[in-house]
DNA sequence: AAACCATTCATACTAAAGTACCAAAAAGCT
DNA sequence: AGCTTTTTGGTACTTTAGTATGAATGGTTT
């Protein structure tokens, strides 16, 4: 709502900076009116992709994490960082070496995650974790 | 590639036609400058919003499927469901009840995807799926 | 200090996943 | 009809995943 109130406000301000080029160059003669139209031109398809920037982005807004959940959860900043892995389809012994600690270790955590997001199996982890954006997609 | 040749196009199209219309405004007299200030702010605008759904739309292009790509891999319909209900989190003897099929068919699908997948679990099978735009993200 | 939590790890077990190999219907193609 | 692919299913086996339980360590809170 905040952008789209800013988006008008400098579509009206450029537009009445480009109105008083306007006169300006009437006063001064006309040989410039193609110069003062190229600047509208450039100016208003920059608004245009500005605009785009901004809705693509919110477009890409389901891809973003929900760290609160994360915790509200009870998930842990270990537990978590297991999820992440798990989610890119590493093992538990991958995932071990990785994080430097014993596939037992990431057995544990494993474990405590099915039981905080109520999933009976790591697959069904990861999407019940997409589905409450605890991570990216 | 082909977008971008056509956008560029119709901005240079836009701006002959433009300084057309500014040169016949200079030979009419100064009064319609404003106006046509008006309709170049308005189409270059539009340009810019016209850039913007094309992007917004190919942000949102991850979360159709590459049917094409299914066959490319040799993955069969029946080994592409599985790949579906892998992919939601459930067991072999899930998925074998949702089908009306045996759990040790389900472990041939899983088997045989996992192959043309080149993924060593049905974890990372749903991974790499996902980055082939084989399902849904 | 005591209590609490997160993290680590181990053992022993059950369950699920995955492999290998085979085989037989069923469907599709030429 | 003959061939090929798909789909189905089984057995036997290995590997990975997941559970249950207990325990040690370090950091934080009360």
């Amino acid at each position: 709502m905040k952008k789209t109130i800013f988006v008008f406000s400098a579509l009206i301000i450029s537009l009445l900076v480009l109105f008083k080029l306007g006169e300006y160059s009437f006063i001064s003669g006309n040989t410039s009116i193609e110069i003062v139209i190229s600047i509208v031109a450039i100016v208003f398809l920059g608004i245009g992709l500005y605009i785009n920037r901004r809705k693509a982005q919110s477009v890409r807004e389901p891809n973003h994490v929900d760290f609160k959940k994360v915790k509200t959860l009870g998930i842990s900043d270990r537990e978590y960082e297991v999820l992440i892995e798990i989610a890119k389809g590493l093992s538990n012994k991958e995932i071990g070496k990785k994080l430097h600690i014993s596939e037992s270790t990431i057995k544990t955590h494993v474990s405590n995650l099915l039981v905080k997001l109520n999933a009976k199996r790591r697959t069904q982890a990861i999407q019940i974790a997409k589905e409450l954006s605890l991570i990216p997609q």
